[in-house]
DNA sequence: AATTGTGAACCTCTTCACAGCT
DNA sequence: AGCTGTGAAGAGGTTCACAATT
C-alpha cells in the first residue's frame, strides 16, 4: 500500500478545490468530471483519477457534490485549519505578501516579518509586524509559525534556510531566485514570476526563429 | 525530428540560468554538469540531456565554459533582447510587480498598467502609468506589448483574457486564481502563491494524519 | 583522467476503455 | 442511460551506462 501520490496531483486538487468553489457560488450542487476537466482544461479520466486515489468521492450515473467534495479536498490538502507563516525579508515581495487576498481567503496568517534593517524593525506593514531577524528561532516558536517564506535577495537565500531549519521549520517558500539545500524532511516551494515570463519568452522567441 | 521539447526542461534551463550568473560572479570560468546538477539539485544526466537537446555546448573531459553556456541559454530562452509587459490591474499585485527587481534585471519592461478605476486611471506607479482599461486594444499595439499579465479577481479573469487575446497578445501570465481558456496559439502561465502553499500545508497534515 | 553526449532501460504520469453502480 | 472508478495500455520524462572526445 501507500503508492506515492503525485505531485502535479496536489497542484491539480488546489485547482479543482478553486473550482469548486466558484460552481457553489454560482449554486451548482453536483458537477461531473467532464465538467470540472472542461473548467480547468483537462481530461475527464484525470480528474477521476486524481480523486479516486484518496477515495470515492462520487455516485455513478450522477457526478460528485460540489459541497462535499470541495469539503474532502480542503481536507487533503490541511485547509480546514488555518496555517501560521512567518516572512523573511521586509522588502518589496515581502511587503506585497502582507496584503495578498488569497492567502487571506485561506486562512494563511502572516504573523510576523523578519528583518535585519534597524530602521524597519518594531514598524508594522498592515498590521503585520517587522521583528529583528536575529531573534527569529524564538519568535518562530513563540509565534507558532509553521511555515517560512524567504522574501531576501539571492545571496542571503541559503544562510536564511539555515536558519529557518534551525528553528524547527519543515515548510518552505522560496522567492529568491536561487536554489536552497534543505535536510530531506524540509518541503521547499519556489516561486520565482521570472522564470514563468521565460517560460512564456522562450515560446514567443520560437515564432520567429528558424 | 523536431522531437517536442518537454516543458520540464525549459523551466530548468531557467535555473541554470541563474545558477550560470552567480558562478560568474564568482569567478569561475568552466564548469560541470556534476557541479550544476549539485548546485541545482538534481542529476548530471539530466543537466546534459537538457542541453544537448539544443546542441553540444560542452568540451568532453572539460565541462562548460560559464559564460558562454549562460549566453547560449539567453539565447534559447529569448532573453537577448527585452521585452514589453502589460499588467491588467493596478491593485496589490499588479503595483508589486512593477518594483519586481527580477523583473528589471532580465529587461522584463512594464510598460503600462491598465484599470477600469477612474481614480486610478491617469496616475503613476514608480514610474508605470495606469491606462483606462478599455482603451488597452489601441495601447497594446501602440506600446508594442507583447505579454499580457492578469492581476484583477478571478470574476474578471476570463473577459480580460479575451481582451488580450482580441487585441494579438501571444503570451499570458494569470495571476487571477482561475483557469482561462485561450486558443491554441497563446501560452498561458499560472502563479497562484496560495497554490504553492498548499501543495506544503499538503505534506505538512500528512505528518500529524494516519 | 575526466567529462560530455546519447541510445536504451527504466520509471512515472496520463489516457483509454469498460465493468460496475445509481 | 449516465457517470464513476480503475486496470491496462500508452506516452512522456528521467536515469543509466558507456562510447567518444579532450
Amino acid at each position: 500500500m501507500d503508492k506515492k501520490i503525485a505531485e502535479s496531483t496536489i497542484y491539480r486538487l488546489s485547482r479543482y478545490y478553486r473550482s469548486l468553489g466558484h460552481l457553489i457560488e454560482m449554486g451548482q450542487d453536483t458537477v461531473s468530471s467532464d465538467d470540472l476537466a472542461e473548467m480547468d482544461g483537462i481530461t475527464s479520466a484525470q480528474v477521476r483519477k486524481d480523486l479516486s486515489f484518496f477515495g470515492s468521492f462520487g455516485k455513478r450515473g450522477l457526478g460528485y457534490n460540489t459541497r462535499l467534495l470541495r469539503q474532502q479536498i480542503a481536507e487533503i490538502l490541511g485547509l480546514t485549519r488555518s496555517w501560521n507563516l512567518g516572512v523573511v525579508g521586509a522588502g518589496n515581495i515581502g511587503r506585497a505578501l502582507c496584503d495578498y487576498q488569497e492567502f487571506k481567503r485561506q486562512n494563511f496568517i502572516i504573523k510576523a516579518l523578519f528583518d535585519a534593517d534597524p530602521d524597519k524593525i518594531g514598524t508594522d506593514y498592515h498590521g503585520v509586524k517587522v521583528y529583528d531577524y536575529h531573534k527569529m528561532p524564538e519568535l518562530i516558536k513563540e509565534l507558532n509559525i509553521e511555515i517560512g517564506v524567504i522574501a531576501v535577495p539571492a545571496e542571503r537565500a541559503q544562510e536564511v534556510t539555515d536558519k529557518l531549519v534551525e528553528s524547527g521549520i519543515k515548510a518552505i517558500l522560496n522567492f529568491a531566485p536561487r536554489s536552497i539545500k534543505v535536510p530531506e524532511d524540509v518541503k521547499v516551494r519556489y516561486e520565482n514570476m521570472a522564470i514563468e515570463v521565460e517560460s512564456l519568452t522562450y515560446y514567443l522567441r520560437e515564432r520567429f526563429g528558424k
